[in-house]
RNA sequence: GUGCCCGUAGCUCAGUCGGACAGAGCGCGGGGCUCCGGACCCCGAGGUCGGGGGUUCGAAUCCCCCCGGGCACGCCA
């Protein structure tokens, strides 16, 4: 709709002045009485063409409102308001009856190539609040991006390299010592000095000794002294789930060992916790493997060609003050190993090497502060200025009966996204992570979310598409057979004013998921969800639909049909099922 | 200290590349089917858009200062 308005303004600017404007505005008047769509164009042309806004709003007015496919354009206090014909939204409605998702759908993507790395959260534990957040606004845009024909990559970037992944084995080594009558006590207090400064302390870390000890029993009390290599074997073949990472990996030590066992059982239950809320990745990309290909020495080499690199303090350095960024960057340790930084160009650098035209990193907002680093070294690698798009997800703060939960991995008390899953469903957890724009923080009381979620928005959303359901299955029950689109469509000539707000906002979703997708705002997809089931619910108490005269009900049917499809759609673009009977 | 984010109804939040009288959900007060699903609907109360300046025909929205909260400032990841 926003469309053809815009494009009459154009053609009308043309013919009018021979001018040509492309940053106004269509937008849907707050209040209704202002019409359909209006637009701000007359404010931006008063300066160009001289003249009060008021007047060129007239002129606009009154060379558009002969034109069909408009009831009247009136110009009001500078705006232009348009009001949409029937004969218009009837004849869009039945398209959009007759294939809905061919009527929403357009080729803006035009197949390009994007990936959305989300979530990629330390497999140091389980996923908690936070991470199922980015998890649903991350798979969301996804979805919508698919929709408009973008050709996606969904993934999720694995730390398994470095100091937090050993740490993992420590505390994993160390609860499993914890339980051995003999052990090497000299060790086992080293490991303890660690642990206590800062080791996992989550319950899942006893759970992971445990389940070594299940199939290790006790070989592994001596650690300095075990047979790793046979230890292995036997792990691997005992454990049920696969052991990527055990399997892959011949150990250099017990802690190595021990943190690769824990990987694989963590990445086995991220995975499984994705899941259960509909999140599938394409691609999980080792971190680990960019050291081992090469990858990361290959790109040092070429900043190094490039001049962006200097050595100071016996650590080599990365020019990043000189794009923006406010301090150069270690890349490579006094000690020879890289940082995580390096790899995360390397990793970018290979984002850049597999030929992606746009990539959008889902992160935490705790991590706002790396972005100019990062964009600084994809500068040097020349990547274009808007290539990489970074969307900030903000912490969701944990209550409970009113107090604060502090979270923290290491401190281990927290409550993990599974266990909101479980209580909640994952219907209403996704829902409820898009009613916030992702970067305003969230705050709430998980003890709300769970007891009251029968008043969860999502579900009076679904509710709507289950009373049309029911009505159709009514319906069905009456007249022993299913109302086809095809059948109603020529009922929807027959729509009266009454129904009218009702069509115009499912025309709307058109519009509106345009702009959801192109302004990465997926939680705004919540609020037309709201809007439209209230208007449905609205119109449902006070026209009835069933029993009426024929022309009448089949009208009305083909009305309630399209909202239940654009309910379907939306939901489902949000991975929100919508349910035919609750 | 420096940088970024946030501050809108009792609560949780939309609205922010300026636009027409400031919105939703929940909560609160009152009301509504002998009829298609009452997980619904209708009416109402409730606001210095953190505060103060400025720019503009027009500011919740842009700029400056201040207050309050959060995050980031590592040869951690």
């Amino acid at each position: 709709m926003k469309e053809l308005v815009k494009q009459k303004l154009q053609s009308a600017l043309l013919e009018l002045y021979n001018t040509a404007e492309e940053n106004f505005k269509i937008e849907k008047p707050k209040d209704p009485e202002h019409g359909d769509l209006s637009t701000n164009l007359a404010f931006l042309l008063a300066r160009k063409l001289k003249k009060p806004p008021q007047k060129i709003a007239q002129e606009l007015a009154n060379h558009l409102s002969k034109d069909p496919h408009f009831k009247s354009v009136e110009a009001l206090k500078g705006f232009v308001n348009f009001r949409l014909s029937q004969e218009l939204l009837k004849e869009e409605f039945k398209k959009f009856l007759l294939s809905p998702e061919e009527y929403l759908r357009e080729d803006i993507g035009k197949g390009k190539k994007v990936q959305v790395e989300f979530v990629s959260a330390n497999p140091t534990g389980p996923l908690h609040l936070g991470h199922g957040r980015g998890a649903v606004v991350g798979d969301t845009l996804s979805r919508l991006l698919e929709f408009f024909n973008y050709d996606v990559v969904r993934e999720y970037y694995i730390n398994d390299a470095g100091r937090q992944v050993r740490l993992l084995g420590i505390s994993v080594l160390y609860r499993y010592m914890e339980e051995c009558q003999r052990k090497d006590e000299e060790l086992f207090r080293e490991l303890e000095r660690t642990f206590n400064e800062e080791g996992y302390r989550g319950e899942y870390v006893k759970e992971i000794a445990r389940r070594l000890r299940k199939h290790v029993g006790d070989s592994l009390c001596f650690p300095a002294r075990a047979e790793l290599s046979r230890i292995r074997e036997e792990l691997i073949s005992k454990e049920e789930i696969p052991l990527n990472y055990l399997k892959k990996y011949e150990p250099g030590d017990a802690i190595e060992l021990v943190s690769d066992f824990a990987l694989d059982i963590l990445l086995e239950e991220i995975r499984k916790d994705l899941l259960l809320m509909g999140v599938e990745f394409d691609v999980w990309f080792s971190e680990r493997s960019l050291h081992e290909s090469g990858l990361i020495d290959e790109l040092v080499k070429l900043l190094k060609e490039k001049g962006y690199v200097y050595e100071k303090d016996g650590a080599l350095w990365l020019k990043t003050s000189q794009f923006g960024d406010d301090k150069d960057r270690v890349i490579r340790r006094s000690d020879g190993t890289y940082t995580y930084f390096a790899a995360d160009i390397a990793y970018h650098y290979d984002k850049l090497k597999r030929g992606f035209d746009k990539v959008i990193n889902v992160w935490g907002a705790d991590h706002h502060g790396y972005i100019p680093r990062v964009k600084a070294s994809l500068k040097m690698l020349g990547a274009r200025e808007d290539w990489l798009e970074v969307l900030l997800i903000q912490m969701v703060k944990l209550f409970r009966g009113g107090k604060e939960v502090k979270m923290s991995k290491r401190a281990g008390n927290f409550v993990t996204l599974r266990e909101l899953l479980e209580e909640v469903g994952p219907d209403a957890v996704r829902f409820t992570f898009l009613t916030k724009r992702s970067d305003t923080p969230l705050d709430f009381d998980v003890e709300k979310v769970k007891e009251k979620s029968s008043e969860n928005p999502v579900f009076y959303v679904q509710y709507a598409h289950a009373r049309i359901s029911g009505i159709l299955r009514e319906y069905e029950k009456l007249y022993g057979k299913k109302p086809s689109p095809l059948e109603l469509a020529p009922y929807v000539s027959e729509l009266t004013q009454a129904e009218e707000k009702l069509l115009k906002l499912v025309l709307f979703l058109k519009d509106e998921l345009r702009e959801i997708t192109q302004k990465r705002e997926p939680h705004l997809l919540t609020y037309y969800l709201i809007e439209l089931a209230r208007e449905f619910h609205h119109y449902y108490n006070h026209n009835r639909i069933l029993g009426t005269q024929e022309k009448t009900m089949l009208s009305r049917l083909a009305l309630a049909l399209g909202v239940k499809e654009a309910i379907k759609t939306a939901l489902g673009l949000m991975g929100v099922s919508a349910p035919e009977r609750m």
